[in-house]
RNA sequence: GGGGUCGUAGUUCAGCCCGGUUAGAACGCCUGCCUGUCACGCAGGAGGUCGCGAGUUCGAAUCUCGUCGGCCCCGCCA
């Protein structure tokens, strides 16, 4: 490579005109005229267009055999464009390059998908060629905000005296939670390592240690299904802080989304974010992360059909839940509408899902002549309809997985009907979670959130006598009903973590050979501690409007956990295993 | 583990229901022409194991079963 790079082809614009420069980038475009040779060379930068005519022979020959992704470097004049040539497209639209000397620094086949934007492209061939998919602007864009939103959450935490610190990859499993990654140790035959679901205890040790304000950017592992927003390898912003309450905590993060809003999208964030309390959210909109872009919530018609003569309401109106959610908008809806959200409400778990159309003031259709009179016009008030709609029911004695239902249908309505303003930001904090959930599974009591989250002192006294009604000092930020980050204050002694530990049906043996680091480090003077972590990758995909976590990751899975590029997971030496005492059963 | 959906030229898709010509289109690619285009234009051309494997049939891109892969969802996961 003799020509040394001077300009990036993106950053030319007309105050370089009249100047010689270098400029390195792939052929985006190319357009031969005869007389002239037009090149667009891209960059990270952006684009820039190269002309070469027959004024430079040597030039202009080499140009005829220029095609799509060939890498080029070129020395030449920047020239302002003649005014009928302005491209106003283009950032590097009032100039152009006459070229001095070409050098192709490597040909190209032809790519096996266009490198351009508006073209689509299935995603498997994306994935498996994404050094290409990653040369395209809109890909490459999102990489950059990426990168972008981890220098601010840097720069923020810095600024609030947090330190970074690293901590293990090659951890411990743990009983809680996801299923481990698992590492098998070569130097301890039959002993494993697991990839950490989150670095929680050992931020908390940090905390311990007396560092007082921790942060990371860093990689977690979970081993379960993949989702659009799920991937098996993601990353958390991680913070953890001591001598603070969830005031501190909350009114901190709010200070750093703020930051972030403003100077990714422009957008400005009004705080304090309003906090809704878990029963709440579940009760108004039949979820812990509601969407609050729109109304529509919930109602509550349990009252209206007490003592019904509706055979499917009977039990869950006397020891259970009857829900309703009306849509105006819904009224015109046909059969297969209505059969659609039957078979929604049935995937989550309803036994059915009732409806009726309310129109000029009688019901029709679905359920209505099951109904009397006069639940009829108790549920005109309760509901409070004004116009004509479609009323949609749900009813159980499991209360919780009724009103999710119906949270589900809420959402889908609304985004099948439009309600929503994508132009809104939505935020608010969900607080006041149950600490403690039933696993029929499991036939015990398992953590929520995780096992080391303090419950609420005016709690404390329900984890032996009622451990589903304790609360837990822990908060979820809701952005447009996707949660971005959770936390909690965490248990500072010993007695309170044995104690959880014990209502978790751990027994004090397992406790201390999977915690028993945890506890003992919190018998040394641990402070009040508490922390909150950000789904980083969640984050950059909201706000950069991708509709996937993987368009913001630069290598991601498939949904079935597969790497198509690089062709992982993979089989390996049988050597290897020997090495590692492992024999494959078949 | 379960459900849905897709798989046809390099790419995006049509054809599939109702089996039967040489499997089409657009873009891309190749050749030629064109001195101001910028998703240039014009003319011509090449390009297919219809994901893979069985089955039904005189005959399968088309019907059936299985399998592999992409995407979405339930379970799982915070």
């Amino acid at each position: 490579m003799s020509l040394k790079r001077t300009h990036k082809c993106g950053e030319l614009n007309a105050s370089h005109a009249g100047q010689d420069v270098v400029v390195c980038g792939w052929v985006d475009n190319w357009r031969d005229h005869a007389g002239v040779f037009f090149v667009d060379l891209r960059d990270r930068y952006g684009r820039v267009q190269v002309v070469f005519s027959p004024e430079n022979p040597p030039a202009f020959a080499a140009a005829q055999k220029f095609r799509s992704e060939y890498v080029l470097a070129v020395k030449a004049s920047v020239a302002k464009r003649p005014e009928n040539a302005i491209n106003k497209e283009l950032s590097t639209g009032e100039i152009e390059l006459h070229v001095l000397e070409v050098e192709v620094l490597n040909a190209s086949k032809t790519p096996p998908f266009p490198i351009k934007d508006y073209v689509d492209v299935s995603e498997d061939i994306r994935l498996t060629y994404r050094y290409l998919d990653l040369r395209r602007p809109a890909l490459r864009d999102k990489i950059l905000m990426r990168h972008k939103i981890a220098q601010l959450t840097r720069e923020f935490f810095n600024g609030e005296g947090f330190i970074e610190v690293e901590t293990p990859i090659l951890t411990k499993s743990t009983p809680e939670g996801a299923r481990d990654f698992l590492v098998p140790s070569r130097l301890r035959e039959r002993e494993f390592y697991a990839l950490p679901q989150s670095p929680q205890t050992y931020k908390q040790i940090l905390m311990i240690a007396g560092l007082d304000r921790y942060y990371q950017i860093v990689k977690c592992f979970r081993d379960e299904d993949l989702r659009k927003d799920r991937q098996p390898e993601f990353t958390q912003i991680d913070v953890e802080m001591s001598f603070i309450d969830e005031d501190d905590i909350m009114s901190l993060m709010e200070k750093f989304v703020q930051k972030l809003f403003r100077q990714t999208i422009g957008a400005k964030i009004q705080l304090p974010l309003p906090r809704h309390t878990y029963q709440d959210c579940m009760r108004r909109f039949g979820s812990d992360k509601p969407d609050t872009r729109f109304g529509h919530e919930l109602c509550d018609l349990t009252p209206v059909f007490q003592g019904t003569e509706f055979r499917a309401f009977q039990s869950a109106a006397s020891e259970g839940y009857i829900g309703g959610l009306y849509f105006p908008e819904a009224v015109a809806f046909s059969r297969k509408q209505t059969d659609d959200l039957i078979a929604l409400a049935k995937s989550f778990g309803a036994k059915g899902l009732a409806w009726m159309k309310y129109q000029d003031g009688a019901f029709d259709g679905g359920i209505s002549k099951f109904i009397s009179d006069a639940e009829k016009s108790r549920l005109v008030e309760q509901v409070g309809m004004a116009s004509n709609g479609l009323l949609l029911i749900v009813s159980d004695e499991n209360v919780e997985l009724a009103q999710t239902v119906l949270g589900v249908i809420r959402n889908r309505l609304a985004a099948e009907l439009n309600l929503i303003d994508e132009s809104k930001l939505a935020l608010h904090w969900t607080v006041d979670f149950p600490m403690l959930e039933y696993s029929p599974d499991e036939d015990r009591y398992v953590a929520r959130h995780h096992p080391f989250t303090s419950p609420k002192p005016e709690d404390m006294g329900y984890i032996d006598s009622a451990p589903e009604k304790a609360r837990a000092r822990a908060y979820d930020l809701i952005l447009n009903g996707n949660e971005i980050a959770g936390g909690s204050i965490r248990i500072h002694t010993r007695e309170m973590q044995e104690k959880v530990f014990s209502a978790l049906k751990l027994t004090p043996e397992e406790a201390r050979a999977k915690f028993g680091f945890l506890l003992d480090a919190l018998s040394f003077g641990a402070p009040p501690h508490g922390g909150i972590a950000f789904g980083f990758d969640r984050l950059v995909m909201l706000l950069s409007g991708s509709s996937s976590i993987r368009d913001v990751i630069a290598f991601p899975k498939t949904a079935s956990a597969m790497g198509l590029m690089e062709n992982t997971p993979s089989e390996v030496d049988e050597a290897q295993l020997k090495e590692l005492n492992i024999r494959l059963i078949h």
